[in-house]
DNA sequence: TATCCGATGACCT
DNA sequence: GGTCATCGGATAG
C-alpha cells in the first residue's frame, strides 16, 4: 500500500531501523473509546529512536530461539506490527522487517509527540512532562494505547494504526543519527544496533 | 508443574 | 543509583 515504506523495509534491518527515524507513528482512536476523545482522535509522533533485532547472531532477539506463539508476528511479512508484553506490565512496539519467515524487527523506542498530546497525557497520567510522554518503548505504547490487541496488524494497510512518511517540511527528515549499543539487554549487548536522531530532546 | 527472568518504568534516596 | 511491581514465555524436571 505504501510504496515508500515497502521499499524502506526491504533494506537490511539495521539500515531500516535508521531509515525509520523521522517517520510518523499514527494511531486513530475509535470515537467514544476515550472520555477525552468523544469524536475520535488522531495520535501521532515522530520516530526519534529505534533498535534493530536480527535473525542471526543476535541472542537478544525474541526470534533467536525460533518461532513461538508469542513472537509469531515477528516472522510475518515486512510492515506488520509485533507488540509484546515485557516485565508483565509494559508493551513494546516493533515494525517487522526482513522477508516473511525471517524473524527480524525494529523496536520503536521513542517518538516525539506531534498530535493528540492531551489524550496521550490522559493515558500516561496527568502532569507527565511532554518530553516523557513517549520516551521509552513502554511509555510510548502506553501513550498510544497499544497492547497485544495490536499485535500482527499491518502498519501500511490503511488501518487505525499506521506509519506515515516524514512531513515535507524542513527538518522533518532526520539529517543525522547516532549509533550505539541497545538498551536493557544482556545478550549480544555490544552490537551497534540502536539508532537515534542527533540532537532530539525526546530520546532516552 | 516449578522456576527463572526479561528489548521497562516509577518512585525512592 | 537502587528497588520493586507483576506476569507470561521458555526451559528444565
Amino acid at each position: 500500500v505504501n510504496r515508500a515504506l515497502a521499499q524502506l523495509l526491504r533494506l537490511p534491518t539495521p539500515k531500516a531501523a535508521a531509515a525509520l527515524l523521522g517517520w510518523r507513528l499514527v494511531h486513530e482512536l475509535d470515537s467514544g473509546a476515550h472520555a477525552a476523545a468523544p469524536r475520535g482522535v488522531r495520535l501521532a509522533g515522530r520516530i526519534v529512536e529505534t533498535e534493530a533485532y536480527l535473525a542471526v547472531d543476535d541472542d537478544a532477539s525474541h526470534s533467536a530461539r525460533g518461532r513461538t506463539a508469542r513472537n509469531a508476528s515477528m516472522f510475518l511479512a515486512p510492515g506488520h506490527a509485533y507488540v509484546y508484553l515485557i516485565y508483565g506490565m509494559h508493551h513494546c512496539l516493533n515494525v517487522v522487517t526482513a522477508p516473511e519467515g525471517v524473524g527480524e524487527a525494529v523496536l520503536v523506542r521513542a517518538v516525539e509527540p506531534l498530535e493528540g498530546v492531551e489524550v496521550m497525557e490522559s493515558q500516561r497520567g496527568a502532569g507527565t512532562p511532554l518530553r516523557d510522554l513517549c520516551r521509552g518503548p513502554g511509555r510510548l505504547c502506553s501513550a498510544f494505547g497499544l497492547t497485544r490487541a495490536h499485535d500482527g496488524l499491518h502498519l501500511a494497510a490503511g488501518g487505525a494504526l499506521r506509519l506515515e512518511p516524514p512531513a515535507r517540511r524542513v527538518g522533518a527528515c532526520v539529517q543525522e543519527h547516532l549509533v550505539g549499543p541497545r538498551i536493557g539487554i544482556t545478550k549480544s549487548a555490544a552490537l551497534p544496533l540502536r539508532f537515534r536522531e542527533a540532537g532530539s530532546l525526546f530520546t532516552t
